[in-house]
DNA sequence: GCATATTTGTCCGTATGTATA
DNA sequence: CTATACATACGGACAAATATG
């Protein structure tokens, strides 16, 4: 069985045993519940960005109501991961080129500033490390997925050096939109490779506390990502309308 | 008739026409339409933090149903302006000095960040000059939330030059959440007042093509109004529990 | 500590408006 | 223009949790 669904498909599969995963179980809400595996999906790559997410069918694999899965909708589109469309449905969502400079812009404030008012060391550098020597792990392993999501998480631990909850939680909503055009990229491997050992570098001399040469290996970092993943989601534009 | 709501006092008043605040009447959903009215009067000092606001009151006040005013709380809360206590409703957020501190570290990244990669001079610095225009007027005219308004728009202004949609999205809401520290102070006026000749010469400096100097002006007004508000909500927090 | 009243959490059925075929 | 499908919003129902006396 396969729900055909607005142009793209939607697998059973990716809704298979939806309902029991038990990361959060307890403490949230029906809705947020919801909303946190359609979050996992989406980050993951099983629900790819353009595809139509029916109330009926979603609500059903989810087991939840219609108005629970709407208010989970509410909760994703707030967190621009899934966009509605007037009276046509939730879809998730298909970033262009303008999203990324716009993303990067943001991720340029909050990852060059949070390095500029850092105060070295910081135990947040602990969390940076640990990022590290995971994505040269998971490269190893030649584990694409690993190598993309210690990437994220170097970058947020960057972001943490602010010391500030509430940039660490605006980080958090930018990579996971970023996470939606990695998904466009062919070969994701490629993509996050060469950073693994400019990720190394940038640890290297914060450890050393040298937050200006940081800048500017961060700038570049940013600049270059940014270059890739704009091409990216301009190629897919055009490829899907 | 005055509602007794869980030691907060939800005057009638406060509710009286709230159903027709026509302002956007249109264009928006019912829910959105609801939860600005609401977040106009938190903004504007009606609804002060602490305040509970129970469904079927607020629902009957507003013209809407209990799901659609649920929805309102929904979109409220991810703006962090109201919380959620399970089972118990919602009320409006009181901010604690954590919360200020984390509120200005972010600031510094988004105005301080946005201001060290502008390019001077720029489209937004109109905004910005009509905001202190603004704030001059509303000073000689002694109307304080004219004041703190202009301010307000004044610090969005700086943040705009980062040419980010997305930051400048991150700073209405941190804007608002300090909104409801503001309304702590005893004398509103007293806090803005002395920062109109500041934005004034930040403006001026801005104008001469000179971030850097701008970035030293800016980040001293950072300093003492975090100070001013981190005071403010410590001693709300004594006082109210 | 207990019983009652109130409020919230969740879900359903339905009526209305709007876009698409 | 009609018909269909869908989103939107409403009102009601019931269980569960909480506040009140």
């Amino acid at each position: 069985m396969s729900l055909r669904a607005g142009g793209s498909e939607l697998q059973a599969w990716v809704l298979a045993d939806l309902s029991r995963d038990s990361r959060v179980t307890d403490r949230a809400s029906a809705a947020e519940r919801a909303a946190d595996m359609l979050r996992e999906r989406m980050i993951d790559g099983y629900l790819r960005p353009g595809t139509r997410l029916p109330e009926d069918a979603l609500g059903e694999a989810l087991s939840v109501s219609r108005n629970t899965l709407r208010e989970a909708f509410r909760l994703l589109t707030h967190e621009r991961l899934v966009e509605h469309r007037l009276n046509r449905g939730v879809f998730v969502r298909r970033l262009g080129p303008d999203d990324v400079h716009d993303l990067y812009r943001l991720r340029r404030l909050l990852e060059l500033g949070a390095l500029a008012g850092a105060v070295l060391p910081a135990p947040a550098l602990d969390d940076a490390r640990r990022a590290v020597e995971a994505g040269e792990l998971a490269a190893a392993r030649d584990d694409h997925q690993g190598v993309g999501t210690s990437n994220m998480h170097f970058h947020a631990a960057i972001v943490s050096l602010s010391a500030s909850r509430r940039a660490q939680e605006v980080m958090r909503g930018v990579l996971a939109e970023l996470r939606l055009v990695f998904h466009e990229v062919d070969d994701p491997m490629r993509l996050h490779e060469p950073y693994l050992r400019r990720n190394r570098e940038l640890l290297t001399v914060l450890e050393r506390g040298d937050p200006a040469a940081g800048e500017r290996i961060l700038g570049e970092y940013l600049d270059d990502a940014e270059a890739e993943l704009a091409a990216a989601a301009e190629l897919n534009q055009h490829d899907h309308g």
